[in-house]
DNA sequence: CCGCCAATGCAACCTGGTTGCATTGGCGGG
DNA sequence: CCCGCCAATGCAACCAGGTTGCATTGGCGG
Protein backbone atom coordinates (compact mmCIF):
# COMPACT_ATOMS: atom_id res chain seq x y z
CA UNK A 1 0.00 0.00 0.00
CA UNK A 2 2.94 2.11 -0.24
CA UNK A 3 5.29 1.96 -3.48
CA UNK A 4 2.49 2.23 -5.71
CA UNK A 5 3.01 5.54 -6.27
CA UNK A 6 4.56 6.49 -8.96
CA UNK A 7 3.25 10.22 -10.10
CA UNK A 8 -0.42 8.35 -8.92
CA UNK A 9 -2.12 10.16 -6.45
CA UNK A 10 -2.93 7.45 -3.56
CA UNK A 11 -6.20 7.82 -1.96
CA UNK A 12 -7.62 6.57 0.25
CA UNK A 13 -10.19 4.40 -1.14
CA UNK A 14 -7.59 3.31 -3.83
CA UNK A 15 -4.89 2.31 -0.74
CA UNK A 16 -7.71 0.42 1.18
CA UNK A 17 -8.40 -1.47 -1.98
CA UNK A 18 -4.67 -2.51 -2.52
CA UNK A 19 -4.36 -3.23 1.14
CA UNK A 20 -6.67 -6.31 0.53
CA UNK A 21 -5.96 -7.44 -2.68
CA UNK A 22 -2.36 -7.20 -0.79
CA UNK A 23 -3.66 -9.60 2.00
CA UNK A 24 -5.92 -12.02 0.11
CA UNK A 25 -5.19 -15.62 -1.19
CA UNK A 26 -7.06 -15.65 -3.83
CA UNK A 27 -8.64 -13.49 -6.21
CA UNK A 28 -11.49 -11.35 -5.16
CA UNK A 29 -14.54 -10.15 -6.52
CA UNK A 30 -16.09 -6.80 -6.34
CA UNK A 31 -18.26 -7.66 -3.88
CA UNK A 32 -15.95 -8.94 -1.29
CA UNK A 33 -13.97 -6.08 -1.39
CA UNK A 34 -17.38 -3.93 -0.73
CA UNK A 35 -18.24 -5.96 1.99
CA UNK A 36 -15.10 -5.59 3.66
CA UNK A 37 -15.26 -2.00 2.54
CA UNK A 38 -18.87 -1.86 4.65
CA UNK A 39 -17.11 -3.05 7.64
CA UNK A 40 -14.75 -0.35 7.53
CA UNK A 41 -14.94 3.00 9.65
CA UNK A 42 -15.40 5.04 6.12
CA UNK A 43 -17.06 2.72 3.63
CA UNK A 44 -17.00 4.47 0.49
CA UNK A 45 -19.56 3.61 -2.67
CA UNK A 46 -19.54 0.78 -5.36
CA UNK A 47 -19.06 2.97 -7.79
CA UNK A 48 -15.86 4.08 -6.44
CA UNK A 49 -14.70 0.98 -5.79
CA UNK A 50 -15.37 0.12 -9.85
CA UNK A 51 -13.74 2.77 -10.62
CA UNK A 52 -11.12 2.17 -8.70
CA UNK A 53 -10.37 -0.99 -9.92
CA UNK A 54 -10.40 0.16 -13.48
CA UNK A 55 -8.01 2.58 -12.84
CA UNK A 56 -6.03 -0.41 -11.06
CA UNK A 57 -6.11 -2.06 -14.09
CA UNK A 58 -5.67 1.05 -16.56
CA UNK A 59 -2.55 1.33 -14.27
CA UNK A 60 -1.37 -2.22 -14.78
CA UNK A 61 -0.89 -2.63 -11.05
CA UNK A 62 -4.19 -5.01 -10.93
CA UNK A 63 -6.04 -7.75 -13.15
CA UNK A 64 -8.86 -9.10 -13.53
CA UNK A 65 -10.08 -12.38 -14.80
CA UNK A 66 -13.54 -13.28 -15.02
CA UNK A 67 -14.99 -16.95 -13.56
CA UNK A 68 -17.30 -19.11 -14.54
CA UNK A 69 -20.13 -17.23 -12.26
CA UNK A 70 -19.45 -14.21 -15.07
CA UNK A 71 -17.83 -12.00 -11.95
CA UNK A 72 -15.19 -10.27 -12.45
CA UNK A 73 -12.30 -11.41 -9.85
CA UNK A 74 -9.45 -9.24 -9.20
CA UNK A 75 -5.86 -9.71 -8.04
CA UNK A 76 -2.69 -7.89 -7.94
CA UNK A 77 -0.45 -8.60 -10.59
CA UNK A 78 3.40 -9.56 -9.74
CA UNK A 79 6.16 -10.17 -11.85
CA UNK A 80 4.94 -12.52 -13.66
CA UNK A 81 3.08 -11.20 -16.79
CA UNK A 82 1.37 -13.98 -17.86
CA UNK A 83 0.26 -16.99 -15.89
CA UNK A 84 -2.63 -18.78 -15.50
CA UNK A 85 -5.45 -19.39 -13.20
CA UNK A 86 -7.11 -22.08 -11.06
CA UNK A 87 -11.06 -21.65 -10.39
CA UNK A 88 -12.06 -23.97 -7.85
CA UNK A 89 -15.68 -25.70 -9.38
CA UNK A 90 -16.96 -26.10 -5.31
CA UNK A 91 -16.42 -22.86 -3.99
CA UNK A 92 -15.65 -20.46 -6.93
CA UNK A 93 -12.24 -18.55 -5.49
CA UNK A 94 -10.22 -18.01 -8.20
CA UNK A 95 -6.32 -18.14 -7.77
CA UNK A 96 -3.18 -17.47 -10.08
CA UNK A 97 -1.23 -20.31 -10.65
CA UNK A 98 2.62 -19.40 -11.39
CA UNK A 99 4.34 -21.61 -13.52
CA UNK A 100 3.09 -21.14 -17.33
CA UNK A 101 3.52 -24.36 -19.44
CA UNK A 102 5.07 -24.18 -22.54
CA UNK A 103 2.48 -23.90 -25.45
CA UNK A 104 3.07 -25.17 -28.61
CA UNK A 105 0.93 -24.08 -31.67
CA UNK A 106 -2.51 -23.40 -30.53
CA UNK A 107 -3.89 -24.02 -34.32
CA UNK A 108 -4.83 -20.33 -34.07
CA UNK A 109 -6.64 -20.17 -38.26
CA UNK A 110 -4.66 -18.07 -40.89
CA UNK A 111 -5.43 -14.28 -40.47
CA UNK A 112 -6.21 -14.54 -37.14
CA UNK A 113 -3.65 -12.36 -34.93
CA UNK A 114 -2.80 -13.94 -31.84
CA UNK A 115 -2.30 -11.08 -28.81
CA UNK A 116 -2.41 -12.66 -25.60
CA UNK A 117 -3.84 -15.79 -24.17
CA UNK A 118 -5.50 -16.90 -20.81
CA UNK A 119 -5.22 -20.64 -19.17
CA UNK A 120 -8.05 -21.68 -16.73
CA UNK A 121 -7.68 -24.97 -15.08
CA UNK A 122 -11.17 -25.73 -13.01
CA UNK A 123 -11.00 -28.29 -10.01
CA UNK A 124 -11.25 -28.05 -6.77
CA UNK A 125 -8.59 -25.74 -4.20
CA UNK A 126 -7.18 -27.62 -1.67
CA UNK A 127 -9.75 -26.85 0.80
CA UNK A 128 -12.97 -28.49 -0.90
CA UNK A 129 -10.95 -31.23 -1.98
CA UNK A 130 -11.78 -32.85 1.42
CA UNK A 131 -15.17 -32.06 0.77
CA UNK A 132 -17.24 -34.14 -2.30
CA UNK A 133 -19.92 -32.76 -2.05
CA UNK A 134 -21.25 -29.04 -1.52
CA UNK A 135 -23.08 -25.75 -0.62
CA UNK B 1 -31.43 -30.36 -36.82
CA UNK B 2 -32.52 -34.28 -36.98
CA UNK B 3 -30.12 -36.34 -35.60
CA UNK B 4 -29.99 -35.14 -32.24
CA UNK B 5 -32.54 -36.99 -31.16
CA UNK B 6 -31.39 -40.36 -28.83
CA UNK B 7 -34.69 -40.66 -26.89
CA UNK B 8 -35.07 -36.56 -26.51
CA UNK B 9 -37.53 -34.50 -27.28
CA UNK B 10 -37.19 -32.24 -29.93
CA UNK B 11 -39.55 -29.43 -29.60
CA UNK B 12 -39.77 -26.52 -32.21
CA UNK B 13 -37.78 -24.32 -29.90
CA UNK B 14 -35.11 -27.01 -29.63
CA UNK B 15 -34.47 -27.57 -33.18
CA UNK B 16 -34.58 -23.81 -34.35
CA UNK B 17 -31.69 -23.40 -31.46
CA UNK B 18 -29.96 -26.59 -33.04
CA UNK B 19 -30.41 -24.81 -36.47
CA UNK B 20 -28.70 -21.69 -35.87
CA UNK B 21 -25.59 -23.35 -33.48
CA UNK B 22 -25.12 -25.03 -36.95
CA UNK B 23 -25.19 -22.29 -39.25
CA UNK B 24 -22.63 -20.58 -37.00
CA UNK B 25 -19.04 -19.95 -37.84
CA UNK B 26 -18.40 -18.44 -34.67
CA UNK B 27 -20.27 -19.17 -31.26
CA UNK B 28 -23.45 -17.34 -30.57
CA UNK B 29 -24.87 -15.39 -27.72
CA UNK B 30 -28.13 -15.94 -26.43
CA UNK B 31 -28.98 -12.33 -27.51
CA UNK B 32 -28.21 -13.16 -30.90
CA UNK B 33 -30.55 -16.75 -31.22
CA UNK B 34 -33.01 -14.23 -29.42
CA UNK B 35 -33.05 -11.76 -32.07
CA UNK B 36 -33.20 -14.05 -34.96
CA UNK B 37 -35.66 -15.93 -33.18
CA UNK B 38 -37.65 -12.57 -32.95
CA UNK B 39 -37.57 -12.47 -36.59
CA UNK B 40 -39.41 -15.69 -37.78
CA UNK B 41 -42.33 -16.61 -37.76
CA UNK B 42 -43.59 -17.87 -34.25
CA UNK B 43 -40.84 -16.25 -32.01
CA UNK B 44 -40.52 -17.80 -28.25
CA UNK B 45 -39.65 -16.40 -25.18
CA UNK B 46 -36.51 -15.30 -23.79
CA UNK B 47 -36.62 -17.88 -20.82
CA UNK B 48 -37.73 -20.86 -23.35
CA UNK B 49 -34.27 -20.24 -25.01
CA UNK B 50 -32.13 -20.07 -21.84
CA UNK B 51 -34.19 -23.40 -20.81
CA UNK B 52 -33.28 -24.47 -24.14
CA UNK B 53 -29.62 -23.99 -23.75
CA UNK B 54 -29.53 -25.14 -20.89
CA UNK B 55 -31.35 -28.72 -21.62
CA UNK B 56 -28.55 -28.77 -24.77
CA UNK B 57 -25.21 -27.99 -22.71
CA UNK B 58 -27.23 -30.65 -20.31
CA UNK B 59 -27.83 -33.11 -23.25
CA UNK B 60 -23.84 -32.39 -23.87
CA UNK B 61 -24.22 -31.42 -27.02
CA UNK B 62 -23.63 -27.77 -26.72
CA UNK B 63 -21.18 -25.98 -24.33
CA UNK B 64 -20.72 -22.43 -23.42
CA UNK B 65 -18.20 -19.81 -22.87
CA UNK B 66 -17.77 -16.72 -21.66
CA UNK B 67 -15.76 -14.01 -22.99
CA UNK B 68 -14.05 -10.90 -21.33
CA UNK B 69 -17.71 -9.32 -21.94
CA UNK B 70 -18.99 -11.79 -18.94
CA UNK B 71 -21.97 -12.96 -21.82
CA UNK B 72 -21.92 -16.48 -22.17
CA UNK B 73 -21.39 -17.88 -26.37
CA UNK B 74 -22.76 -20.94 -27.23
CA UNK B 75 -21.47 -23.26 -29.67
CA UNK B 76 -22.35 -27.34 -30.91
CA UNK B 77 -19.34 -29.52 -29.88
CA UNK B 78 -18.52 -31.41 -32.49
CA UNK B 79 -16.23 -34.71 -32.11
CA UNK B 80 -13.05 -32.40 -29.94
CA UNK B 81 -14.36 -33.03 -26.43
CA UNK B 82 -11.19 -30.30 -25.44
CA UNK B 83 -10.55 -27.71 -27.10
CA UNK B 84 -9.05 -23.79 -26.95
CA UNK B 85 -11.22 -20.65 -27.78
CA UNK B 86 -9.89 -17.25 -29.67
CA UNK B 87 -12.13 -14.62 -28.57
CA UNK B 88 -11.85 -11.23 -31.32
CA UNK B 89 -10.79 -8.25 -29.16
CA UNK B 90 -12.32 -5.91 -31.67
CA UNK B 91 -15.71 -7.86 -32.35
CA UNK B 92 -16.24 -9.60 -29.26
CA UNK B 93 -16.30 -13.08 -31.49
CA UNK B 94 -15.76 -16.29 -29.76
CA UNK B 95 -14.72 -19.07 -32.25
CA UNK B 96 -13.62 -22.82 -30.96
CA UNK B 97 -10.12 -23.55 -32.16
CA UNK B 98 -9.21 -27.02 -33.40
CA UNK B 99 -5.97 -28.43 -32.35
CA UNK B 100 -5.30 -28.62 -28.54
CA UNK B 101 -1.58 -27.67 -27.27
CA UNK B 102 0.00 -30.84 -25.11
CA UNK B 103 0.15 -29.08 -22.12
CA UNK B 104 2.94 -29.85 -19.87
CA UNK B 105 2.50 -29.42 -15.94
CA UNK B 106 0.40 -26.27 -15.19
CA UNK B 107 1.76 -26.17 -11.61
CA UNK B 108 -1.37 -26.61 -9.92
CA UNK B 109 -0.53 -26.24 -6.31
CA UNK B 110 -0.48 -29.52 -4.22
CA UNK B 111 -3.59 -30.47 -2.78
CA UNK B 112 -5.48 -28.89 -5.69
CA UNK B 113 -7.38 -31.41 -7.83
CA UNK B 114 -7.37 -30.58 -11.61
CA UNK B 115 -10.60 -31.38 -13.74
CA UNK B 116 -10.73 -29.48 -16.56
CA UNK B 117 -8.98 -26.59 -18.49
CA UNK B 118 -9.83 -24.25 -21.02
CA UNK B 119 -7.53 -21.89 -22.91
CA UNK B 120 -8.00 -18.96 -24.61
CA UNK B 121 -6.69 -17.31 -26.86
CA UNK B 122 -7.33 -13.39 -27.63
CA UNK B 123 -6.57 -11.27 -30.64
CA UNK B 124 -7.73 -10.21 -34.14
CA UNK B 125 -10.19 -12.51 -36.16
CA UNK B 126 -9.30 -12.68 -39.67
CA UNK B 127 -11.99 -10.24 -40.50
CA UNK B 128 -11.29 -7.69 -37.95
CA UNK B 129 -6.86 -8.34 -38.05
CA UNK B 130 -7.80 -5.53 -41.34
CA UNK B 131 -9.08 -3.04 -39.65
CA UNK B 132 -7.18 -1.56 -36.82
CA UNK B 133 -9.26 0.22 -35.24
CA UNK B 134 -12.99 -0.41 -33.85
CA UNK B 135 -16.32 0.81 -32.95
C1' DC C 1 -62.29 -39.06 -21.51
C1' DC C 2 -59.01 -37.94 -17.70
C1' DG C 3 -54.91 -36.84 -15.45
C1' DC C 4 -50.16 -36.03 -15.74
C1' DC C 5 -45.98 -34.13 -17.27
C1' DA C 6 -42.86 -31.64 -20.27
C1' DA C 7 -42.50 -27.45 -22.75
C1' DT C 8 -43.65 -22.82 -23.04
C1' DG C 9 -44.97 -18.02 -22.02
C1' DC C 10 -45.27 -14.09 -19.10
C1' DA C 11 -43.94 -11.03 -15.60
C1' DA C 12 -41.50 -9.94 -11.80
C1' DC C 13 -37.13 -10.13 -9.87
C1' DC C 14 -31.89 -10.35 -8.83
C1' DT C 15 -27.23 -8.95 -9.53
C1' DG C 16 -23.09 -7.20 -11.55
C1' DG C 17 -21.98 -3.31 -13.71
C1' DT C 18 -22.51 1.58 -15.87
C1' DT C 19 -23.87 6.45 -16.40
C1' DG C 20 -25.19 11.16 -15.38
C1' DC C 21 -24.93 14.61 -12.32
C1' DA C 22 -24.00 17.16 -8.18
C1' DT C 23 -20.54 17.78 -4.36
C1' DT C 24 -16.06 18.26 -2.32
C1' DG C 25 -11.35 19.21 -1.53
C1' DG C 26 -6.71 20.35 -3.05
C1' DC C 27 -3.95 23.22 -5.76
C1' DG C 28 -1.99 26.71 -8.95
C1' DG C 29 -2.81 31.35 -10.78
C1' DG C 30 -3.96 35.89 -10.32
C1' DC D 1 -6.17 35.58 -0.06
C1' DC D 2 -9.74 34.39 -3.36
C1' DC D 3 -11.04 31.97 -7.69
C1' DG D 4 -11.50 28.50 -10.89
C1' DC D 5 -10.34 23.98 -12.24
C1' DC D 6 -9.91 19.16 -11.97
C1' DA D 7 -9.73 14.63 -9.83
C1' DA D 8 -12.16 11.81 -6.67
C1' DT D 9 -16.31 10.63 -4.66
C1' DG D 10 -21.22 9.85 -3.66
C1' DC D 11 -25.92 9.10 -4.98
C1' DA D 12 -29.55 7.48 -7.72
C1' DA D 13 -31.26 5.95 -11.70
C1' DC D 14 -30.48 2.82 -15.21
C1' DC D 15 -29.14 -1.35 -18.19
C1' DA D 16 -28.44 -6.14 -19.56
C1' DG D 17 -27.86 -10.89 -18.75
C1' DG D 18 -29.87 -14.22 -16.33
C1' DT D 19 -33.29 -16.60 -12.98
C1' DT D 20 -37.66 -17.81 -10.71
C1' DG D 21 -42.55 -18.52 -9.84
C1' DC D 22 -46.68 -19.41 -11.70
C1' DA D 23 -50.24 -20.18 -15.03
C1' DT D 24 -51.22 -22.33 -19.65
C1' DT D 25 -51.04 -25.76 -23.19
C1' DG D 26 -50.61 -29.87 -25.77
C1' DG D 27 -49.52 -34.72 -26.16
C1' DC D 28 -49.74 -39.18 -24.35
C1' DG D 29 -50.69 -43.29 -21.45
C1' DG D 30 -54.26 -45.24 -18.72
Amino acid sequence: MLLAERGLTPTAARVRVLQQLLAADSAVTHQQLQQSAERGANPFDKVTLYRVLEWLVDQGLVHSVTGQDRVRHFSLIGSHHAHAHFECLNCGRLFCLQGLPALSDLGVPTGFVQEQFEITVRGRCADCALVPLAT
